[in-house]
RNA sequence: GUGGAUGUAGCUCAGUCGGAUAGAGCACCAGGUUGUGGCCCUGGUGGUCGGGGGUUCAAGUCCCCUCAUCCACCCCA
């Protein structure tokens, strides 16, 4: 506490103690439970993979693999990276283990950590975690559509509400260049009226144009050329298809032609599930089509999609009622009745009761004060006088009452109560 | 990587114009009550005032640097 330099935890790392836990747990094991009714598996790749596995499968020009990844050398000199991102992992493993031969549906699930060098903020760690799903051969939109559904259901199941669904489509390799050339000379006319920001962009990135909250860029990008225009046939069409299982799922969503993913392998439908109350990263969670990634990797042509959701965004929107502990806390006198009571909490746990026990002797009062602040449901009584019987004083801390029980029946009478 | 705000006890925060042993509430520990919690009362533990340097007779307070956190840009979950 006093030395010198007290360690602490990285810049964009945080712990999360046992309460914030509580909640996790009970995210993660709603989100597990619907993937596994749509038909989702779990899949755990390693944390970290060969560098240029991101390279190739997020993108040499994306941000995330030109400034944001934890790069370092083993001992034997390999470049390996912290994974910042979950599906070229699943890529990977896919055709390491030839999965695509296996007669099992390609739909996986995975959560775990994730490691960007971003600079912290609301909602931005440099670890964080992810739930991803991914399903691999299927390329008629109505899987997108189910995707989304999926996620909706997830939203609904866990209270998280005011939420909107974006959705877009960035075309493929045939229709988007052309889209591009077109954004970029449209705003190349306007050049004068973007804000410097917008103008290094016009080369950089012009879909980003669209995000800038300048007036005067606003209201130039009004003018500016949609993908949703630019669309080939073929991808119109996916498009199209998409949005009508949507609309019979009865779910409504915004066709956002500015929704950008900003990782490189994104083709035809991508979506978002944004909230205003997360602040400047409104994202809950985001994801869409990646056709091409397999091949790129010297796989099969199989297409992939899925989408990836921010733990720590999503667990700050779920509303979260506590529970009360359904706990008993065993006070003893005496160090006879530690033993005897010790031997009767292990009875309890192993009767499936959670049970506390202190390991030093403390007054009676002390003990129930302590059962009461710590949130105990019940107190049982340990003391001279019921090692004599056999019979011990088992309190209710809510009402006060006290009933005296033998020990095959304090499962019994706190099983009723309940 | 750029910009802004904030750092005083475990938590929330006071601390005047630079002035004496750095405070409060909550929390924690003990006692008031030899075998019965919550309320109340009494006492106690806990701080190198984020760190380093400077100005000054004197710095929690002023100046510089640094670190961290938060917020925004960028980008994303």
């Amino acid at each position: 506490m006093s030395e010198k330099k007290r360690i602490a935890a990285i810049k964009g790392t945080k712990d999360i103690l046992p309460k914030e836990a509580r909640k996790w747990q009970r995210v993660e094991a709603t989100a597990k439970r619907i993937f596994e009714l749509y038909g989702y598996r779990e899949i755990r790749a390693p944390i970290f993979e060969a560098t240029e596995l991101f390279e190739k499968g997020t993108g040499e020009t994306s941000d995330i693999v030109i400034k944001e990844m934890y790069t370092f050398k083993d001992k034997a000199g390999r470049s390996l990276t912290l994974r910042p991102e979950y599906t070229p992992s699943i890529v990977r493993s896919i055709i390491e283990h030839r999965l695509y031969l296996q007669p099992d549906p390609l739909r996986f699930y995975f959560i775990g950590p994730m490691f960007r060098y971003d600079k912290p903020q609301k909602g931005r760690y440099r670890q964080f975690h992810q739930m991803d799903i991914e399903v691999f051969g299927e390329e008629a939109p109505a899987v997108d559509a189910e995707i989304v559904e999926m996620a909706d259901y997830l939203l609904k199941t866990l209270k998280v509400t005011e939420t909107e669904i974006l959705v877009n489509s960035v075309g493929c390799q045939g229709c988007r260049p052309l889209y591009l050339k077109e954004l970029r000379e449209a705003a190349e006319k306007k050049r004068a009226l973007l804000c410097p920001d917008c103008q290094r962009k016009i080369t950089a990135n012009p879909l980003r144009i669209f995000d800038c909250k300048v007036e005067t860029c606003r209201e130039a990008a009004r003018g500016f050329p949609k993908i949703t225009d630019f669309l080939c046939a073929e991808c119109e069409a996916n498009f199209d298809s998409f949005k009508a299982h949507l609309d019979s799922f009865q779910i409504s969503y915004i066709v956002e032609p500015r929704l950008v993913r900003g990782i490189d392998y994104y083709t035809r439908i991508t979506f978002e599930i944004i909230s205003a109350k997360l602040g400047a990263q409104d994202a809950i969670l985001g994801g869409g089509r990646y056709d091409d990634m397999m091949k790129v990797f010297g796989g099969p042509d199989i297409c992939g999609t899925g989408f990836a959701v921010g733990m720590e965004r999503l667990v700050s929107l779920a509303p979260f009622t506590r529970e009360a502990e359904d706990f008993l806390y065993l006070a003893f006198l005496g160090d006879e009745a530690q033993e005897k009571g010790m031997a009767l909490a292990r009875f309890l746990r192993q009767n499936d009761l959670e049970c506390l026990i202190e390991y030093k002797e403390r007054s009676l009062r002390n003990q129930i004060s302590r059962a009461n602040k710590l949130g105990a449901r019940w107190v049982l009584i340990v003391g001279e006088e019921e090692i004599k019987s056999g019979k011990y004083q088992l309190k209710n801390m809510a009402t006060g009452n006290q009933v005296e029980v033998g020990k095959e029946d304090i499962i019994k009478v706190i099983r009723e109560s309940a």
